[in-house]
DNA sequence: TAGTGGTCTAGACCACTAG
DNA sequence: TAGTGGTCTAGACCACTAT
């Protein structure tokens, strides 16, 4: 195979301090070759030995800059196989018509509604179904004092199989108290079929979005790549008088969430 | 000092491999001294000998483990001085009523009217503007062919000094030809003035956004913290007959922006 | 079994910050 | 100047994958 030195790197061989440390060299001219396709996605990269011995650094730099390539989700590894450059996920559009009354007021969870109008499967895990005092955030929404009981609904969902998001859905008591919403099953439509049923007639939703690197335990329930951050998605639903009724907090995967929302420019 | 050996971390002692990665128990410990104050923001962390004595491993672990959390932007680190419980930053919020015609048919920009707004001082840079081919997300949404020659105006968006956001807005050429638009001074209101006293009425907007790691570039350009995703963000402004009008792709620093989106309920 | 990536050590030296 | 974090080396051993 043929493998040469790079000699691309700037000042390697002077002892000069003026160039930035070896491994973000490395890490921008494998950068650079992924960017130009001369390795395309889904090839594989050469070994450790082998980057190390074209670089002419030693291993530690080598996985130095690989960490530094994979945080931005440039590459995956594979321990026994190789390293190769990441075929990107296509994400799933998020747009507000996913709320349309039209699909849960005849029986389709907007989960699955959604999923199904991209041809894809929803699934979803029920995690936790109880009472707990009001979290902040939830308790500013609904006007109450943080602590109050609320009920929540705790669940993971799952696209094609992979977890998707963890998703939080907070009520106040008595606006559930003798709905389907407290048990796993919520019935044909999800949890906005049985609110409106009981008479609470939905008119607005307000979703806040921000962006921000996963913990630990995150990675492993959403079973993310390295360099892959989650959307903080907090989803408030309004009722005909402007009172909140149901608020969602959730984390979704950043690799296959993309959102759209359009509106008319406001007076 | 109080320097204790955490005795926490699971069979440190035993040659069993049923154990996570040492440096993922240290990391583990110190997150939850973290996030439950008993390290509070701007804490300085013990040093990396220290730690290293603390958790009973090599300095190499140590690193390792205060990388991991840099990662998840949960610690920053300053060189000759220490290392940091980070202190997250206020983000700032995107709601719709910053396209408010009121605002910028009155001569208050939208960068300038929503900073103010928000009290804090907005600045920009052009960085660039010329004729480019149009590529192919851009051309997609203007439905013509992609490389088909359009005007670019790229900007670097600051907010409080810092740079937050790259913007690279584009037009099809005969909509911004002959107005201060081409110019780096668009006069009073902005571009969305501008083109409205061209006889365009401005109708709606369309906003679609995906969370992702920046490039190395990227990170420098917006002098971005370790840890810190960004926002794709490309907005499509559409006239009464749907046409669109400009395509701005945007890239934002996520640890300053959260988005807020209030819709009613589709039918 | 050979070869891959992953974990871990011990230690040298440099760059930066603070007293 | 002392102490901090950052870069880099050399090498041992382990876990996983392919053949």
């Amino acid at each position: 195979m043929c493998m040469q030195t790079c000699s691309t790197l700037g000042s390697m061989t002077s002892g000069v301090t003026d160039a930035r440390p070896l491994q973000v060299r490395v890490a921008d001219d494998v950068r650079l070759k992924i960017e130009t396709c001369q390795w395309p996605p889904g090839h594989r990269l050469p070994t450790y030995d082998e980057l190390a011995v074209m670089y002419g650094c030693s291993l530690a730099v080598v996985r130095k800059a690989v960490d530094l390539l994979k945080q931005e989700g440039l590459i995956v590894t594979a321990q026994g196989s190789g390293t190769f450059v990441r075929q990107r996920a296509v994400a799933r559009r998020h747009g507000i018509e996913r709320y349309a009354r039209s699909r849960w007021s005849t029986g389709q969870a907007v989960l699955v509604a959604e999923a199904q109008a991209q041809g894809r499967t929803a699934g979803q895990r029920i995690r936790e179904l109880t009472e707990v005092p009001a979290p902040p955030v939830v308790a500013e929404r609904f006007s109450i004092e943080a602590g109050t009981p609320v009920w929540v609904r705790r669940r993971t969902t799952l696209i094609d199989g992979r977890p998707n998001q963890l998703a939080d859905s907070y009520y106040e008591l008595d606006v559930v108290r003798g709905t389907r919403i407290m048990e796993e099953d919520t019935g044909p439509g999800g949890g906005f079929a049985r609110l409106e049923e009981k008479g609470v007639r939905l008119d607005r939703i307000s979703e806040e979005l921000m962006a921000r690197m996963p913990s630990g335990p995150e990675v492993a329930a959403l079973q993310l790549p390295p360099g892959t951050p989650v959307i903080d998605l907090t989803r408030t639903t309004y009722d005909a008088d402007g009172k909140a009724v149901e608020v969602m907090v959730s984390v979704l995967a950043g690799d296959m969430a993309s959102f759209c929302y359009d509106f008319p420019i406001p007076d």
